[in-house]
This record gives structure tokens, sequence and C-alpha cells, in this order.
DNA sequence: TCCGTTCGATTACATATGTAGTCGTATCGA
DNA sequence: TCGATACGACTACATATGTAATCGAACGGA
């Protein structure tokens, strides 16, 4: 499985995912405006994901670009059952009660979530 | 805010939450099956979790009776909005939306889904 | 009364995480 | 050619986390 992803490392995946190979400049840059770390914490962080061979790199002259080798989707499908575990006795429904109570589903949210689940029952 | 819940920390929160007040020991023998967990390793966690102030105790004679200070639906909440707040934009649709196309709902889920949100437009 | 047991408190220690700083080298502009 | 700069690699260091061991006091049974 993939090695777990901590907070700040996934900020970086973030960017990555968003656009890719990256140097680390760049991703420095695209992370500034939330996190505001120092180049240098970005880079520690590059060579986390390395090590953890959830990112990988191509040598570019002297720099390395940087990629995702995890896709966001598998790595959200993971988050969000870890959640579902945990809190919920791994039953998705009980999830879905649970913002429901809590107000956190707008009108909207809704009105998308029943159109989705009756496409899925077709 | 409350601060920040330690997986392992989770564990001993759970059998509290199922049922409080408990002495240490008391817990240690509820997680023992899930986690296998020495009687120090739960004293520890224990006393990290007071320090947390997320648990109180109340004296016993020599021991202390633990007992949860968080509501386990505010903590299943924060932890539910993180994990949107994070991964799907801040919205629950998307969840549902991942959910879904990932196979983990069920039928039986849909429909209770589908009755839980036709309750709520009432 | 003495001994083993049990309690909470304190200490331990490896790994993970957040957040950089430093170093040696390569490169680029003057 | 020389000095500033930029790069990756290595080092640093505080706090969090997982997982206990140890210690001194108190209790409970022989």
């Amino acid at each position: 499985m993939t090695e777990k992803i901590s907070d700040a490392e996934h900020a970086v995946m973030e960017a990555l995912w968003e656009s890719a190979p990256l140097t680390a400049a760049e991703v420095a840059e695209r992370v500034q405006a939330s996190r505001g770390w120092s180049i240098q914490t970005v880079k520690t962080l590059l060579s986390r994901l390395m090590a953890k061979r959830v990112i990988g790199a191509e040598q570019d002259g002297r720099r390395f670009l940087y990629r995702p080798l995890v896709d966001r989707d598998a790595y959200v499908t993971g988050e969000s059952r870890r959640l579902v575990d945990r809190l919920f006795g791994g039953r998705a429904a009980p999830l879905v009660a649970h913002l429901a109570q809590q107000d956190q589903l707008s009108d909207q949210d809704i009105a998308e979530i029943e159109a989705l689940l009756k496409a899925l029952k077709q």
C-alpha cells in the first residue's frame, strides 16, 4: 500500500497533482500562498515523498522534475475509506447521515447527491 | 478548538465513548482485542488525553475514573469536515460522488441515503 | 508485619513530522 | 575568470506519536 502521507506532504502532492512535472522551485511557488514555506522546507518534503516512493523525479540538467507516482483518486479513496472505517463502522451511509444531521449539506448538495444516486440505480 | 487526537489515542476515546467512566485497567481490557497494548501504554495515552483536556478524571480511592470531555459527535463532525475540506474543496456532494464512483456504496447504502435526503427536504 | 501487587507519575527511546540551515558543487552573468 | 546564485544532499532540532519500563507509595492478604 501507499505509505502514509503527512499533512505538510499532502500540500506538496496537491501542487503536483494539479500540474506536473514541476521543479522544486515551482512547487514552492505554488504552495507559497497557502503555507508560506521556505524553499528548503519544500525540498525536504519532496525528498521525503521520494523516499516514500509516492513521487518520482527525472533529471533535467542540474535539477529534478517531480511528478506524482500515485493517483490522486486512489489517495482520496484511501483516505475516505480510512475515515469511514474509523468513524462510521466502515459504512458510508452513516457518514452521509451525519453530514446531513450536521447541516453540512446545502440544498444544492442534496439535489446533486440525489441525482447522482438516481443515476447509479440505472 | 479541541486538540488533535492521534490514532492510538482515538482507540482509547472510542472505549470511553462506548462506556464511561472507566478505570485505566478497564480501558486496557477493552482495547486489548483490537490493539493488544500493555496497560502501561494505555496509561500513557490516558495521560496524554488528560493533558490535551479531551478527557477528565475523578478520583475513586486510589485510582481514577476517566470519562470523555468531548462529545463523539463533535469529534466525528470535526474529522469529517477536515476530510471534506482537505480533499473535496469543502463540499460534501463530491465526497458522496466519489464514494459512489468507487463502488463504496451498497444498494442498501443508496436506499438509506435516499430516504434520508427525502426526509431532509420536508 | 512483610511481600507481592497495583496505582499514578516519571522517564525512555525510536520514528515521524514540521520547519528549516549548511555544504559542496555547478552554472551564469559581468 | 570570478563572484553571486541556485541545486541537491546532508544535517539540525523541536515536538508528536507509538510503545513501553521504572519508581515510589499504598493496599491487601498471609
